[in-house]
DNA sequence: GTTGTATCGATATATTTATATCGATAAATA
DNA sequence: TATTTATCGATATAAATATATCGATACAAC
């Protein structure tokens, strides 16, 4: 039997890979509408982009375009989730069900997004046993040996401050491979886990920055 | 009188902007430990980061370090501060108070972040006048009238897709100058105005296509 | 068919961002 | 007081990212 090669795919910086899903989102769009075909100049007007740079991300994901047509939306949107592996999902754990825990545990969306949150744990004895979106609360000590035996590779880290580094051991130590941090604190892991740091005071940052530089040059 | 002159402060990017919240998170660590000094080299090996960068970074905030010791903590968090604007509160309205908008109207903590959500609005009727973290839901209706009354510079997008662009131009035609959009969907909005996203699913993207990449590079 | 044209994708250039080098300086030490 | 040393900050280099140029191609119009 011949093995069958990976299409020849060109290495995705972090800036195409944080782009590639606002594509599909226009891509949607348009399928929405009946529309088969778009070229990068529609996909770069929509977002504000170039569209070299749009047809040099979409290069990344393999996807061929045509000629005087553009891009088949079909084909472009699975490419993109192909190139996410969104097209799998993959089993994750999350911890700390407060508020943004149970957010994110209401969000019915990420399995689109190849994730798929099959528990959640909480330290807090007074939370554990409570039911959010189909997924009861387990006490936080059951965390490692679930993870381990369930072969889980994703935890989403919704604790507060404090806690956030122990949990991280313990999901590392549960064979845990890829950490999607909400807590405001950088963890200290080891090479092979990834950590996805997803603080919102870093987007406010940019925000009340930007806004205080652009009211600044109105009074000037 | 003679005007004083803001200091002289280089511009700053947004990857540099981004990372200052984080050397905030280091520096409160250490205040708590009673230092005093921190040199660019403590601080990079604690965030994984280049020490030149963080000089860098830091050089743009307009703060000096001191040979042999380093920068002094105080002066250090509330020179980062000051850039970010995090030194003044600005007001914000919050628009879609479902999971997501009332776990971010749960948030104490983004008063340390410039921003105070003075008001919550939502289009659901049965979510009006509910109230959240002593916020009263208002109906949408009152939102562009209020925010141009309130001098109101913020908004704060937690609605589904579909209801984004409304909610936008809304605070738009309220004077509003800064979006911070959670919506799944690209805004268009005019050249003053600006746009910080913070779509989880950016941020997932890179989570899931890290991990399948190295969980392929396991089993080569 | 032949010609015209929109669009791709490859290669080349420019810009931005990160990293390296090194002299200057202020504290610590002898 | 002289010497050593950690650290800064300025300048220089390297790497990553974005933008421009242009020939090739496949459809559309004639």
């Amino acid at each position: 039997m011949e093995m069958i090669a990976e299409k020849q795919v060109k290495a995705l910086s972090e800036r195409t890979l944080r782009r590639l899903p606002r594509y599909i989102e226009i891509l949607k769009r348009l399928k929405n509408e009946k529309i088969e075909f778009v070229s990068s100049n529609v996909i770069a007007e929509e977002l504000g982009l170039d569209s070299i740079q749009v047809r040099k991300d979409l290069a990344a994901t393999g996807v061929i375009g045509k000629p005087k047509l553009g891009f088949a939306i079909d084909e472009l949107i699975s490419g993109i989730k192909h190139t996410l592996n969104w097209d799998n999902q993959t089993d994750a754990f999350l911890v700390g069900a407060g508020s943004l825990g149970s957010a994110i545990l209401g969000y019915k969306t990420f399995s689109d997004h190849g994730l798929n949150i099959i528990a959640a744990f909480e330290n807090e004895p007074s939370k554990v046993g409570e039911i959010i979106n189909n997924i009861t609360i387990l006490p936080i000590e059951k965390l490692a040996d679930m993870a381990f035996r369930m072969k889980v590779h994703i935890g989403v880290i919704t604790v507060p401050i404090d806690q956030a580094q122990s949990v991280a051991d313990m999901m590392i130590e549960g064979g845990i491979r890829a950490i999607w941090n909400f807590a405001p604190t950088h963890l200290k892991v080891p090479d092979f886990v990834i950590v996805e740091n997803a603080q919102l005071s870093h987007s406010l940052g940019v925000l009340t920055h930007k806004l205080a530089e652009s009211l600044k040059g109105e009074y000037k």
